[in-house]
RNA sequence: GGAGAAUUCGCCUAGUGGCCUAUGGCGCCAGCUUGGAAAGUUGGUUGGGUGCAAGCCCUCGGGGGUUCGAAUCCCCCAUUCUCCGCCA
């Protein structure tokens, strides 16, 4: 939800934003006008209301004789005021609808435009190169006994897996490497329920246009995660943090649930499109004039990672009208593929600003004075995707893969996977 | 799954239709007192909406209803606790 106060003072800014994600600008004179009905209906109501209330003092104070007369003259009053009332809270409703599509604002810098017109802020490390032709993830993956696919589709259908001996013990690997960098730079661990209830689902924003992603559970009436940035969101929601010392970090890991229901067809071989995997989520509360500030340093833990795990990767600063509508500005990180020649996302990380926090109810009080709704932002430190890349990145000729040395303390100091004979 | 009880301001708590504009305590903040503190004492201390403003409106777990008027009466839902059943 953007700040109906921004609306309506600077309804150009909302214009400017929808422009640059490709949307219709009309939605904001429609909004606009939604706003003046639902203030125009409560001003309507309240003073009737504020009659109601003074008359049935009046009906209080009264003696016996003269309340009878007072009573029937409350009675018409009382319809009025809940017809006033009804009136109200449908225009109050109105009003959410309508701009509750309005997408978050975006940031100035932003790459206007589709998804091919993201811009690149930096390529990092060399894109690894071969004396022999590298296998892809799941050849190596087979070879190294770590991932069964055959067994996966058998037990639960397509895009599910197994990740046997090695594979399983590389993903714990990866994601104790990734919760021990998030407690070294000040992050609450956090393992989070996978079923959310409706609420939780519409408060963080995943349940508009991309709602068929979502598993769905009828009996129950709850939500399969597709990111543990749900029920990271969803923590506070309703609560009046305290920011006075710096923003409150969690590092929530789950399995994460995606129906991938508009790619068929795409990325079908190996664990690279998946509809179960884990990941390490970030999520970081902050004053919204920090929040900027905090999605560098999100970053740059992406970063670090990366650098740890020896990836080549870039950094995209992702165009407009490919955020989805919480973000105000969003980086990928995409590591090099060797045998899809091109780089993948392995990271994702989105500043929502105040969008998510406003929608869940999410404050904090600067200076200890008035309350203001908080930021939110959220990105990746691990997900079971980054195997593809450290399995074919890090393979040798004969299929064996070298351990990235941040690796080697999470598994007993094994230096290289050797396939199995 | 069944039965019973509960949910009031950060915490505890009073409150069985209008004098609730919600009591009292703890904690917290400020003043007085003090060399400084403690103690004492006085005041303040939920959040939101709307209005140029004064102000007004909402907020007693959530939603609906009864009534001129609901923290209070009725219905539905959620959560917590106790007991029983079932399962591990």
């Amino acid at each position: 939800m953007i700040d109906p106060a921004l609306l309506r003072a600077e309804p150009e800014v909302v214009r400017a934003s929808l422009l640059a994600r490709r949307e219709d600008p009309a939605v904001v004179d429609r909004a606009l006008a939604a706003d003046q009905v639902r203030r125009d209906a409560i001003v309507h109501f309240e003073t009737l209301r504020a009659e109601q209330n003074a008359h049935g003092k009046i009906v209080a104070a009264a003696s016996k004789e003269d309340k009878a007369v007072l009573i029937a003259a409350a009675q018409d009053l009382a319809e009025r005021v809940k017809i006033a009332e009804k009136v109200a809270t449908e225009a109050g409703e109105n009003f959410t609808r309508v701009a509750g599509g309005i997408g978050n604002i975006i940031i100035d810098g932003v790459p206007a435009g589709g998804e091919e017109n993201f811009v690149t802020l930096r390529e990092v490390g060399d894109v690894p190169a071969f004396d022999f032709e590298p296998r892809d993830h799941l050849e190596l993956g087979e070879m190294l006994g770590a991932i069964d696919m055959l067994r996966g589709t058998k037990v639960s259908g397509s895009r599910f897996y197994f990740l046997s001996g090695i594979g399983a013990r590389l993903e714990i690997a990866l994601m104790s490497l990734a919760l021990d960098r998030a407690l070294e730079a000040g992050f609450t661990p956090l393992i989070t329920p996978t079923l959310v209830n409706p609420a939780i689902m519409q408060g963080t924003g995943f349940l508009g246009a991309h709602s068929d992603e979502i598993y769905y559970l009828p009996a129950d009436d709850l939500y399969l995660t597709g990111t543990s940035e749900v029920a990271l969101a969803g923590f506070h929601a309703d609560e009046i943090l305290d920011l006075t010392n710096g923003p409150k970090r969690y590092a929530g890991w789950s399995t994460c649930y995606r129906r991938e229901a508009g790619s068929y067809g795409k990325d079908t071989r190996g664990i690279l499109r998946v509809h179960q995997f884990n990941k390490l989520e970030m999520f970081s509360y902050c004053a919204p004039a920090e929040a900027e500030t905090e999605h560098d340093r999100l970053v740059a833990w992406q970063e670090e990672m990366m650098q740890l795990l020896g990836l080549s990767y870039r950094v995209i600063d992702v165009a407009a009208g490919d955020l989805g509508s919480s973000a105000a500005r969003k980086f990928d990180i995409e590591a090099w593929i060797p045998t899809q020649g091109t780089y993948r996302e392995l990271t994702s990380t989105s500043n929502c600003t105040t969008f998510q926090a406003r929608r869940l109810n999410i404050r904090h009080r600067p200076d200890g004075g008035a309350t203001e709704t908080v930021a939110t932002l959220n990105g990746t430190l691990a997900t079971t995707r980054w195997l593809v890349a450290i399995l074919e990145t890090h393979q040798n000729a004969n299929g064996s893969v070298a351990i990235p040395d941040a690796l080697r303390p999470y598994l007993g100091g094994l230096a290289v996977a050797e396939p199995l004979s």
